[in-house]
DNA sequence: GTCTATATTGTGATAGAC
DNA sequence: GTCTATCACAATATAGAC
């Protein structure tokens, strides 16, 4: 039980239908694009309350990017940490990213656009992600990975490839498609629908491109 | 010979030093985060020369938004559309992206962030690459590719893939780390110098990975 | 908590002298 | 072509009634 509330829409709190209204606004305008007063009316109320809630433009575009983060590298970084099969952390890391981002398709462009006009924000990202700074990220992520790659090597199961390399490329291949998703449509000739059907098969076929690209 | 000048740097034209200004400031702050007077700053003039020139911020930033779009996929179009052998085609792109992309690293970011933000602008942004249609373009890339998918497939050299699916992941492998050059960077701990040297060690490990990926 | 009305900048654009 | 001065309005933010 939240409140007594008069009016509006469900049980959500006011708070909660602003910065719902303002996720959906700054994801499609950006920081700087984006206007009070539109969020004020895809909130159904008056922009007087934006400020009565969240202070300030500043503070309220904070809160929605802090929450967009958590959404994006949910589960990807528990995963790579876990103590399984190099292969096992490949096939889940894909499904994971696919399914998530197929549900936010907005998500990598946005996130790439407000790090790229405000590089300082990455901190908070990686810590509404993980909770952790980023100096506490890497060691967990990369050494298990490393020491997984080597013995692969060793047993000439794997060919060489460093940690960082992979986890870029891991990524490059599951989010570009999202973040550059207006290009992608345009250039294979894909309307919404097809854009979807395209990532299905993706879903797929990813694993498998990745995987043979270990091999030595 | 341009045109006699009284005052001002170089022999370019002021134009010219208002187009690299706007340049400048619109790769960093993107076209809403941008202001008139910061690029007239940048550019040593005052901000009525700017409306003299380009008439209003809008002209400004396509013209702006024209030129970069210019320099993103120069000739790998034409590359992916020779009459060369499906691995030369892979290590020819990644060496030109790559070489092209270190030279500019800011526009990935920019140009995702604007398609983002202006999705109906991709066929500008197609047409300033190509000077087509993406009609046009499609077929052009991706028909001979199938062909040569195929053959390979026929003659057990490489793994079904889909010709989409091997632009769509040849992109992703060279864009995407610079489009997310500031989340790389605090990733993977490294300064902009660091990051350098991770894309000058991708650049030959990129095309290995790659074509590693397509055997059967 | 929510509203209307208004204050206070910020910012793109123009007029007109030189 | 380039400048200074200024306009017009858009956009954030606040005051105060209810």
């Amino acid at each position: 039980m939240k409140r007594l509330r008069t009016s509006a829409p469900r049980d959500r709190t006011t708070g909660d239908r602003i910065l719902d209204a303002a996720h959906a606004v700054f994801l499609r305008r950006g920081t700087a694009g984006a206007r009070m007063q539109d969020i004020a009316t895809e909130a159904g109320v008056n922009q007087a309350l934006l400020h009565y809630y969240f202070r300030s433009k500043d503070r309220l575009s904070k809160a929605v990017f802090h929450r967009a983060a958590a959404q994006l590298l949910p589960r990807v970084i528990e995963t790579m940490a876990a103590d399984i099969p190099l292969e096992e952390k490949v096939t889940r890391v894909v499904r994971i990213e696919i399914d998530r981002l197929s549900q936010t398709p907005y998500l990598p462009g946005y996130i790439i656009s407000e790090l790229h006009h405000h590089p300082d924000r990455v901190r908070q990202l990686i810590a509404a992600v993980t909770g952790l700074t980023p100096e506490d990220v890497r060691p967990r992520v990369l050494s298990g990975l490393r020491r997984q790659l080597e013995a692969g090597v060793k047993a000439r199961r794997l060919r060489r490839i460093t940690p960082e390399q992979f986890m870029v490329n891991l990524m490059s291949l599951c989010i570009f498609p999202f973040a550059a998703r207006p290009l992608i449509m345009a250039l294979l000739g894909l309307d919404a629908t097809g854009f979807d059907r395209f990532i299905e098969r993706r879903r797929d076929e990813l694993a498998a491109f990745f995987l043979a690209a270990l091999r030595p």
